[in-house]
DNA sequence: TTAACCTACTTAGCATAACAAAGTAGTTGC
DNA sequence: GCAACTACTTTGTTATGCTAAGTAGGTTAA
């Protein structure tokens, strides 16, 4: 990413997004986040992450082997989690209506 | 804020776009932040970023007397600063869209 | 067989930036 | 005098993303 700071907050509630859609694992969330263009993503920033949310009661985590490497980490969303991420999902909506009121030139809508 | 983390990177980008619009002091962009949704501001949180992006080049100071109260540091945006606001404007552009990549549940459209 | 390259998770140390809490000061009005 | 508003400063704490390294299992091809 260009501006590291932005992905502040943003971060863990997309990986919540992403587990509560089904049980999953770091690597795949990896992918998954590339692919909805968070670029050079790093390792070191994810796993983190995952064993933050875990500590936090937000994901329950369970062991399995890999058919193609090393043992996979699969975690799935909680009760908890889930409330934490109508949380994230609300607080992401008005930071972002905040910022196109200040933003925003023409009054029209968002971005150029 | 609720979450303090999201603010992350977006704040100094908020500052940029009101300095932008006008020379303006601190506790006016206070009160504009405010108006806009970005609720109990600290001003231990926003004169630390005035004077970042002063040490950046990205704004100008000019001291004047106020009509009611302590002296006013006066800012305005530099050439330096313009270029730092458009590239945060695009960078944040992108953000939302990768997050509403992740969260969108339905391909509709923009949360609920 | 060994080197390269995926897959997959871990960890240590650093930098950034928002916040709380407190302080300093000028002005106005009771 | 003192409360209330304006206006800026500073110190210390905390959260979290990043770099850079390491550990390990599996497959493929020189």
């Amino acid at each position: 990413m260009e501006d590291t700071q932005l992905l502040k907050g943003v971060l863990e509630g997309c990986v919540l997004g992403i587990i509560r859609k089904g049980e999953t694992y770091g690597y795949e969330i990896l992918s998954v986040m590339e692919a909805a263009g968070f670029e050079n993503m790093a390792e070191g920033t994810l796993y983190p992450v995952l064993t933050r949310l875990d500590k936090k009661g937000a994901i329950a985590c369970r062991k399995e082997k890999s058919p193609l490497g090393p043992i996979r980490k699969y975690y799935s969303i909680t009760a908890e989690g889930e409330e934490r991420y109508q949380e994230f999902r609300k607080n992401f909506k008005q930071l972002v209506l905040n910022t196109e009121n200040i933003l925003d030139e023409n009054g029209k809508g968002w971005l150029i």
